[in-house]
DNA sequence: TGACGTCAAGATCCG
DNA sequence: CGGATCTTGACGTCA
């Protein structure tokens, strides 16, 4: 089973995207920022691999507006070799690469004009991967698309315009399940009339479940049985619902203990599962970790090293608790681990907490930092104790530090980013 | 016509 | 000027 997530790193400047507007769209500005998110893709597929994360996204906004009709660009050709060596990386690190246009790309709708460009759109989703060399299970996920007065006709529209598509799109092209018009029930009738592999998604099927019930894993195997071997592993989406939020919204980080619940109820499916979470990789690295039979502590204290001086701010106790769990290197105390560390992030940081971090990363710096800026943080902090500014105007300051003094330790640190 | 979702770009404001 | 914060863009459907 794989776990993966969708599209952006978090925590890693180095590996973040570039996108334009559409009135600055020039050949050479298009250039520019595909070079840029190429040579960032690569390093991702690098990240993700070394992780052991083995399920990945990518972004449809890799090349700004590629499936436009009035903007041209002929990625194909420019970056035929690029994509053919991501390719290549991937299949020989197991990675497997999916991508999915968003909900506005609408396959069955009434009209025309917005079939045409749903239909441009999947071909550059689909020539995207095919120059990259991939194999068949890498896939582009698809919502069925709306309603429009009349379900039935919404649907047959769907198979209809599904069935002119070229073989090379309809080879990667699978559905799913969403949060407000199409219940897996829906999507698993289009799937058996146009022979269409689904994707499951656990929450859009919390909140938008069809009248008949079924156990989750009952429809998991359903949809699981749309996929032929070509096909690859089953996919579903997983993702937890963002308590006092609207219902549907993705929640910021993966609750383990909740997830270690559902993976042991599908843990005789063979599935491979894509998180949509707010913090990405955060919880990638999470949930492989939690599920992991051959994971280290190694692996548990390179994960401290990143959350620990945000633990140390939300809750001294939360911290030492953490250090004191991690003393046995004979254990490996994962899910103990990430219940601190979720337990303490609930935590309001108070004020002396905040400054005991401020302190700790200031440490990182005092030697090297010259006298103006020892002086400058010294203000800030008096200024933070005060109470005349917020906590992250010095936790900017330090961050601004660390683009002075590069320090490889904090570099990898969340602190500046949760 | 606004809400929906998503993210970085772009615009604006501040000292 | 640099930096922080707010708004826009790009897409289609539905109420």
């Amino acid at each position: 089973m794989k776990i993966g997530y969708a599209c952006l790193v978090e925590g890693k400047k180095e590996l973040a995207m570039r996108s334009c507007t559409l009135k600055n769209a020039t050949e050479e500005k298009l250039r520019e920022i595909t070079e840029h998110n190429l040579t960032v893709l690569d390093r991702i597929l690098d990240y993700n691999i070394e992780n052991g994360i083995l399920l990945f996204r990518i972004s449809s906004d890799l090349i700004p507006f590629a499936s436009k009709k009035e903007v041209e660009f002929p990625w194909q050709r420019l970056y035929a070799n690029e994509l053919q060596n991501l390719g290549e990386k991937a299949l020989k690190g197991g990675l497997r690469l999916s991508m999915h246009p968003g909900q506005y790309t609408v396959l069955n709708s009434p009209n025309p004009d917005v079939v045409e460009r749903a239909v441009l759109d999947l071909e550059y989703h689909t020539e995207f991967l095919d120059l990259c060399g991939l194999k068949e299970d890498s896939k582009v996920i698809l919502h069925i698309g709306g309603i429009y007065g009349n379900k039935v006709e919404a649907k047959q529209r769907f198979v209809e315009n599904y069935n002119l598509l070229s073989p090379n799109i309809r080879k990667r092209l699978i559905i799913e399940n969403d949060d407000k018009l199409y219940h897996v029930e829906d999507v698993l009738e289009i799937a058996n009339i146009a022979q269409i592999p689904v994707v499951f998604d656990v929450l859009h099927h919390k909140v938008n479940p069809p009248a008949e019930e079924k156990k989750v894993t009952d429809w998991i195997r359903l949809c699981g049985e749309t996929w032929k071997d070509f096909d690859g592993v089953p996919k579903i989406h997983y993702s937890q619902q963002w308590i006092g939020n609207k219902a549907g919204s993705h929640s910021k980080t993966i609750c383990l203990e909740e997830f270690m619940k559902f993976y042991q109820s599908v843990s005789t499916i063979p599935i491979d599962i894509m998180l949509e979470v707010k913090d990405k990789n955060l919880s990638a690295v999470k949930c492989i970790l939690g599920t992991s039979r051959t994971g280290t502590i190694r692996q548990l204290e390179k994960e401290w090293a990143n959350y620990k001086y945000t633990i140390l701010e939300h809750s001294p106790k939360h911290y030492q608790e953490i250090r004191s769990l991690l003393k046995d290197k004979n254990s490996n105390p994962v899910h103990d681990f990430y219940r601190l560390v979720e337990e303490a992030m609930e935590l309001e940081p108070a004020r002396g907490h905040v400054i005991n971090a401020f302190q700790h990363v200031w440490g990182y710096f005092k030697e090297d930092a010259s006298e103006p800026e020892k002086v400058k943080f010294l203000k800030e902090l008096t200024k933070y104790e005060l109470g005349e500014i917020g906590p992250d105007r010095v936790k900017r300051y330090l961050e601004k530090l660390l683009d002075h003094y590069p320090n490889a330790y904090l570099l990898q640190s969340y602190y500046f980013l949760i």
